[in-house]
Formats: structure tokens, C-alpha cells, sequence
DNA sequence: TGTACATCAGTGAACGCGCGTTCACTGATGTAC
DNA sequence: TGTACATCAGTGAACGCGCGTTCACTGATGTAC
């Protein structure tokens, strides 16, 4: 029916997706405007809506989808690092906590870069991005569970992600916001947080 | 000279940076026009031009003057506590964490209704805000110092105003990221923080 | 398999709107004498 | 102290701009026969 096959309608819409989450999440949403985002994703402006009923819906789906592929990452990573010396978490850390993540070009992890996105846009959003939470923290739990096996209740290890989540985006969110004026305050927040991501 | 007098211009300028103060934090700047907060203000928008150079330059100084006054009460509940018995960080922790401060209508600490608003504006707004986050490192170094003399390095204080402010800045910009959809996991990250602010 | 045609993704101009900012105007205040 | 006048804070209309969204149009694709 299109000028286009149904294939690359379907390709268009997966990279406005993916445009929308590295552009949101390094800008924020409202600072990234539909045209340039089409742009982005090697589209003109007015196709958008043959895609998405509204640049709140792309948000939630871009949310949702960006949570998505850090969530895989983040399982990748804990089960390559079963194999490997040392807790896995504590190389977790030190990746989320590194200078390269914090200047990210494509935003890094969504529960940083989103969460004020998250609370200021419409509950779509939010949901998306409480269900990424909730992901987050269900990840890190059964991380702690296993490398503390027996150590720990559920609620322990549920705490401890809490914890540790909190830690993670508060000093990721923090490092970002004074590291154009106070580089080594940035820095300081990142190693101290590294070297003490639970104390 | 003109037709109010000196004070009541200067009373003018005063109310405009406490109304952009509030509803910055509390919205965030971008979501905040020149019109509406003049209103708050009670004024018209077209005055804005007398007091300021440009939005930013507002912004950064309600940033500082938000700042300063959130500094000067955690000085002073920081010396009224020193009186009672317990920890008067406890306390101010216990107040950081609640649902009153993450429901806060005037936007609560700039710490963290701030934090992506210094990262993604000018480098004025980043400069205030750098400077504040540094006092509220300070302020916390001292007292932690204070409530463990002889036991903490200045070193070792500093580290844990760092991993406080961090862990304070995370929970509550987590909590108000999904107070709407999800208020158990609000509460639940505001709760567990509270318990083990440190851990 | 071949042909005629309806579909609809992409295009880019256009719409309405709200934003930050500018401007001509006003009139009470502060100043000069 | 009293008067004449210059100043400038406040007002509200207006400007230019970019935004999200809509629309008429296009033409290759997918479908019906």
C-alpha cells in the first residue's frame, strides 16, 4: 500500500524508537523536538504521526524501550561476571559509575537520565518508568541474594537494592549536574560512591 | 523616580526570585513562563526586563537564593539538634525522606528538584547550583565530624556527606519519579533509605 | 502470472499556540533649584 | 519648604520563533481479479 514495504515501515518506526531514547534520555524530553528527532531517525517531521498518536506515547514507548535493552544489558553483565573473580555487582558499580557513563552521549541508564522526565510528563511515561525501576531493583536483588546466598532474606536483598539504586542515581544525577563548572566535584561523587556504593 | 518606590522595587524583585524560587523546584524552569511566575509574583510579565537580564539569569539566581535559605535551615535544625538527645543527622534524614518533603508543593530541597535542570541549562544556573551542593557537602561533613569527634577523618567525614547526599538526592528524586503510578515503591525507597541512610 | 486500482507512509507547507523578549506608553517618585 | 521636571518601574500589546500537530498531496506497494 505505502511507497515503502511494510518492512522498512516497520525499521522507521524501531529507529524513531531508538532516535527518541538516546535523544531523551541525553537532552530530556522536552528539549528534543519532533522534527529533529524524525530527522534523527533519517525521516522528514511530518510522518510522525503515522506512527505514534502523540510525542507523549513515543516518550512512554522510548522510556519503556530504553529500560528494555539496559535491563538486557544489565542480565548479560551479571552473568558473564557469575564466571568471573570478584562480585559481579561491584563490577556493575564501577561501569555505572564511570566517568564515561555519566558523559554518555546516548544518556546512559534511563533511571537517571528519565527521572525527572518520569514524574514531570504524563503517567504513560511514568509508568513506563516505574516499571523500569521495578526492573532494576528486582535485578539487583537476585543479584545479592546469590552472591550472599543464605546471608540474606528476600527482604534483605530487596533493601539492598533499594539502597544501592538510590546510591546509583543519586551520584550519577549529581555528577552530571556540576560537571561542566566543578569537574573534580563530579569526580569526587563518582569515586566515593564507587569505592562505598553501600555504605 | 519611578512610579513605586526604591523598596517597593526592590520588595518586587525579592518576591519574583521567591516565586521563581518555588515554582522552578517544584516544575522545573522550563516548564515555568515568564508570565505565569510575574503573576505569582503579582505583576505583569512585561516588567520582568527591569530586574532581570534574561529567564537563565533568574534561574540562577533563585537557584543561589533557594540554596541559601535551604542551607540556613538545615544550619539551624543542625544547632537546635545538637540539644536534644539522638543525632540531629537522624533527624534531618527522617525529614529529607518523608512524604511531606517529596509531596512539597514549593518543589522541597534544590538539591534535588534542581539536579537535571543545572545539568541541561547555562553554566550560571550550574555555577549556583555547584555552589549549593557543596554547602549541603559541607554542612554535612561538619556535623558528621561533630557527632563522631576523634573517631572520623576530615577525610572520612567528607566521604560520608558525599554517600549521604547521594543516597538523599537519589531516593527522593526516585520517590517523586513514581509517587503517581506506583506510591508503595515511593514510599518503600523513601522507607528504606530512611532506615539505613548510610548503608 | 499479469493488470488495474486502492491504500497509506512519507513529504513539506501550514496552523495555532505559547514562549522569551521588546517596545511605546503611563504616571508617581525622586531630584534639582 | 515648594515647585518643575526628568526618571524609570510597571503595563500590556506586539514581535519573532519554535513547538506539536494537521493536512493535501505523491506515488510505490500490496491486493483483487
Amino acid at each position: 500500500m505505502p511507497r515503502i514495504t511494510r518492512e522498512d515501515k516497520a525499521r522507521n518506526r524501531q529507529n524513531i524508537v531508538e532516535a527518541a531514547g538516546r535523544m531523551f534520555r541525553s537532552q530530556g524530553v522536552d528539549a528534543v523536538g519532533i522534527a529533529e528527532l524524525m530527522k534523527e531517525a533519517g525521516l522528514t517531521h511530518g510522518g510522525f504521526y503515522n506512527h505514534f498518536a502523540s510525542k507523549d506515547d513515543l516518550a512512554a514507548e522510548a522510556c519503556g524501550a530504553s529500560f528494555e535493552a539496559s535491563l538486557g544489558s544489565l542480565e548479560q553483565f551479571l552473568e558473564e561476571g557469575a564466571d568471573l573473580n570478584g562480585p559481579a555487582l561491584k563490577r556493575v558499580v564501577d561501569n555505572y559509575l564511570s566517568a564515561a557513563h555519566r558523559d554518555a552521549s546516548d544518556g546512559g541508564c534511563p533511571s537517571a537520565s528519565l527521572v525527572i522526565d518520569a514524574g514531570r510528563h504524563s503517567d504513560t511515561i511514568q509508568s513506563a518508568y516505574a516499571a523500569g525501576v521495578e526492573g532494576y531493583l528486582t535485578g539487583f536483588a537476585e543479584e545479592f541474594a546469590r552472591e550472599h546466598e543464605g546471608e540474606l532474606t528476600a527482604q534483605e536483598a530487596r533493601e539492598r537494592a533499594v539502597l544501592l539504586l538510590s546510591r546509583l542515581v543519586g551520584a550519577m544525577t549529581l555528577a552530571r549536574a556540576v560537571s561542566h563548572v566543578q569537574p573534580e566535584l563530579s569526580d569526587e561523587i563518582l569515586r566515593t560512591c564507587r569505592t562505598h556504593p553501600l555504605d
